[in-house]
DNA sequence: CACAGGTACTAGACTAAACAAGGTACCTGT
DNA sequence: ACAGGTACCTTGTTTAGTCTAGTACCTGTG
């Protein structure tokens, strides 16, 4: 369902994701869900997000408040602790690194795909 | 065991990586590993690389033949497929994608301190 | 000749994490 | 009452990287 279909590429990048948008505003599950959408993440299921946010609660990375809504149940609002800013920045710096080795080589063009006997007719 | 210690990150980017440096070069196991770390990723173990191969030949993205070694075992060469290639530039274009969403974010500096709780609307 | 050390590949169990599918329950407006 | 949006949670499945261990080949040294 995700515009990038490649599930396996957002592995590792969910949690600096969340903890960077909960540094920037506190928000709550379903908010994040809409907030991943925003920038780009457009088939991100709300199955996938909430599961992320238990492990980061349960790490203790962020901490948790429940807020009455008017326009539904309770929202559980989530923030970074310190634990948490530290991880961001932590993973922030792995995945910087990591583009750092990768997008070089395949942002370069595919060498040439060596011609095949040319059969011509 | 690798320098950048989150494994999860690495999930979706072996495989184009791989055949990436296939596609460049035909290459056996072990030299792959080689050139995995010179690129950076010095602490990728073989025990990752080989699984990896293994799949993207039961996939059908590369094939492959048996070469003797004058310092060792017989060693077997990969090459990409037509398959391989393709694949190579899909999952180039998902990477690319994803790091033009993520990196944006991350590389922003993270937010400072705690923001007032979010009033509700 | 034995054996150490580098080369080269394989197999199995473990683990983390995204995802799909399904469920519960609240609230407002008709 | 009920439809539809809001809000959260859980379970099972699948993928893929990692760890550990093992096999086996080859060269050089004593």
């Amino acid at each position: 369902m995700n515009q990038i279909h490649d599930p396996q590429l957002l592995k590792g990048v969910l949690s600096p994701l969340l903890l960077w948008l909960l540094a920037e505003r506190e928000s709550y599950g379903y908010e994040l869900v809409q907030r991943l959408r925003q920038i780009g993440l457009t088939g991100i299921a709300d199955g996938t997000v909430y599961p992320a946010l238990a492990r980061l609660e349960r790490e203790g990375r962020v901490s948790t408040r429940l807020v009455a809504s008017r326009s539904g149940p309770a929202r559980k609002y989530y923030r970074p602790t310190d634990d948490g800013y530290a991880a961001l920045t932590e993973s922030t710096g792995n995945w910087l690194s990591l583009t750092e080795i990768v997008s070089p080589v395949l942002a370069r063009p595919v060498p040439p795909q060596p011609a095949p006997p040319a059969e011509e007719n």
